[in-house]
DNA sequence: ATAAAAATTTAGACTCACCTAAATTTTTAT
DNA sequence: ATAAAAATTTAGGTGAGTCTAAATTTTTAT
């Protein structure tokens, strides 16, 4: 039903609007596929048409429930494709985004539920963002960052907030990935930077800005 | 570089033309394609430009090397997706091609290769055509068709030569699957229909028309 | 050999998803 | 409150891949 560009649009609109809470403007979008504002606008008077989107000219746009399921459908498929390359067929981590950005359009629902049991019901994706059920609900994942941790505190890594392929290689590099346990030894006051000691290893430092988009749950 | 729609006119010219050694038709690609031959004319004209297929007008078109290579990568991904489907995920043979159809247009080589060493580098698919290699390389699987045994000889079934779901779902519900063994007990001289034996069940009747499309091989 | 039939190509349009340039609306700063 | 700046939309195009209708070429039949 929803070509291609159509369902990235959706669920370009539902990420950067925070789940579907707030508005989006048409310049944030053109900066996200790489196309003009006006290129945008045309496509959000097509998706307001198909009652994909709410849309008032100059007030930026939100999804419709209709809108928000196809994002999720999108997501799902993105995610699922994911764990499988990695848990699968051996990739890592940082190099399976843009092959998901393909695989997330195929939209046999069958094939993505049989995956879906293939891979045992997973929650999450390799990056520890949360896989949407197949009935369309998004796993709340609420987690801290790893920025706002206090020194002395041991914390388990759960995901990232930012999936460029040389952050996350970076981070394999240190050991930090989802599971790896975390104590925060030093907060440097100067530039936040942390010391770390991760899993049993000699401690490693990490950058406020490294921090800031690691998450993060509290050990029990 | 290939486009979805450049990718399936190769594929299906491929078919079409014998696995490359004749002429294919403008009207022939138009019936498959479910387009008009002026559209094919088009399309033709491009992949010529393209260097994908010599093309004279009014007379046919060939692969060119090029475009041979491009289409046995697109029949490679289609019939690997196709084992996938069938080995790992539990589909049925008769339910993947569509899905299959869709999957064949993801191009990343690497995701392509560590699928083919996932699945133990099948040399055929569900339907027992052969999966060409990673250097571009199609097995030849020489079979001889069911209709052309003789009464009193065993055989074992390879593959199809059609591929419509009721077809391959009439043959499931036979026991007629690669890797059956069949032996021909009578063959009616009056509509070459036979009675089958197939591993150790009752005997069965095919039609001629079903025979023709059946690949095996004789029994060692 | 010629005329009719069939196959194929050309001409002119259409939709989708994009573009640039120009207008318009909203926001921000004075 | 107004002017400048920023954001957004409108106007008019483009290429890919398709279409219908008309013209042309090839094939078949007499
Ligand atoms: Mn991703
Ligand atoms: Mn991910
Ligand atoms: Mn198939
Ligand atoms: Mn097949």
């Amino acid at each position: 039903m929803a070509s291609l560009a159509e369902e990235n649009y959706l669920k370009l609109i539902y990420h950067l609007s925070g789940s579907g809470a707030d508005e989006v403007s048409t310049n944030a979008l053109a900066e996200q596929t790489q196309t003009r504002a006006a290129s945008v606008t045309d496509m959000l008077r097509k998706l307001a048409e198909k009652n994909l989107v709410h849309y008032k000219k100059y007030q930026g746009v939100r999804l419709t429930a209709e809108g928000q399921e196809v994002a999720l459908q999108v997501i799902r498929r993105h995610r699922l494709w994911e764990v499988f390359m990695v848990q699968k067929l051996g990739f890592r981590w940082d190099e399976v985004h843009p092959i998901a950005e393909e695989l997330e359009h195929i939209a046999s629902e069958e094939l993505i539920n049989r995956l879906d049991a293939f891979l045992d019901f997973p929650v999450s994706d390799p990056h520890g963002d949360p896989i949407p059920t197949a009935a369309g609900k998004m796993p709340s994942a609420e987690y801290e960052k790893l920025c706002e941790v206090t020194a002395g505190k041991q914390v388990t890594m759960m995901g990232v907030s930012e999936h460029a392929a040389s952050f996350l290689q970076f981070l394999s590099k240190a050991g930090l990935i989802p599971g790896s346990v975390v104590s925060v030894l030093e907060i440097n006051d100067f530039d936040r930077s942390m010391l770390l000691k991760i899993n049993e290893s000699g401690p490693s430092f990490v950058s406020y800005e490294v921090a800031r988009n690691i998450l993060i749950k509290f050990s029990v």
